[in-house]
DNA sequence: CGGAAGATCCACT
DNA sequence: GTGGATCTTCCGA
């Protein structure tokens, strides 16, 4: 644990850098949810690197703009909630200058606080271990009550932020290629996924 | 304008 | 391990 409050919010500065760095950095980091003045907060154990243009398996694949993916060119900082197979979302950061496209995709994370909060939004009849309450990035928005009324909020204050949590050094990072993506061509076995090393909460297929 | 597929999850075998 | 749910978005015709 760092010296100040697990609870500061990371600054602007930390999304200005390319997505693998920042996918990086966010495991360990904690995702805090503001309800209604309640908090619920989970710690970053799983995160996906998303390169814009260059990447088959971006949203923002070959300079890709359209309404749905209008958020994903904001400056980095922002939030990028899209809706997939007809009954999940998924929440990015997304990182970099604007106009880049690129994002880190949330994939999961452990429970920290609100964990009763999180069972009922996930329709849950018991509270589970922590991990299995935001274990994927489907269940991660259903256990924060996130969807599209959160695209494109800025993370830096608010109901949605990052704070600096409780960060794992370097060596304790695993990676390998990205989930769901094998339509990707070249893009499929780029190492961009990201996870604390043995973490029990990944979503599937180890690392 | 129609068809196909998707950065998923869960129940069932 | 496999398949179904469910619907928005995109691309080709």
């Amino acid at each position: 644990m760092s010296a100040s409050s697990p609870f500061k919010v990371l600054p602007a500065d930390f999304y200005r850098r390319p997505a693998p760095e920042v996918a990086r950095a966010l495991l360990g980091r904690y995702l805090v949810r503001r309800v209604e003045g309640r908090r619920l907060v989970v710690r970053l154990v799983e995160t996906e690197a998303y390169l814009g243009a260059p990447d088959r398996a971006s949203h923002a694949w070959n300079g890709r703009r359209t309404p749905r993916v209008e958020s994903l060119y904001l400056t980095g900082g922002h939030a990028y909630v899209y809706f997939i197979y007809g009954m999940h979302y998924c929440l990015n950061v997304v990182t970099g200058e604007a106009q880049v496209g690129s994002a880190v995709l949330l994939r999961a994370g452990e429970a920290v606080e609100g964990g009763g909060e999180m069972a009922r939004n996930r329709g849950l009849a018991r509270v589970p271990r922590p991990g299995d309450l935001a274990g994927g990035p489907g269940k991660l928005c259903k256990a924060l009550a996130i969807d599209r009324a959160q695209d494109g909020l800025s993370l830096l204050a608010g109901e949605l932020t990052l704070t600096q949590g409780d960060p794992v050094a370097g060596y304790a990072v695993a990676s390998g290629p990205r989930i769901g993506v094998a339509y990707a061509k070249e893009a499929a076995t780029w190492p961009l996924r990201f996870a604390i090393q043995g973490h029990p909460q990944m979503s599937r297929p180890k690392l």
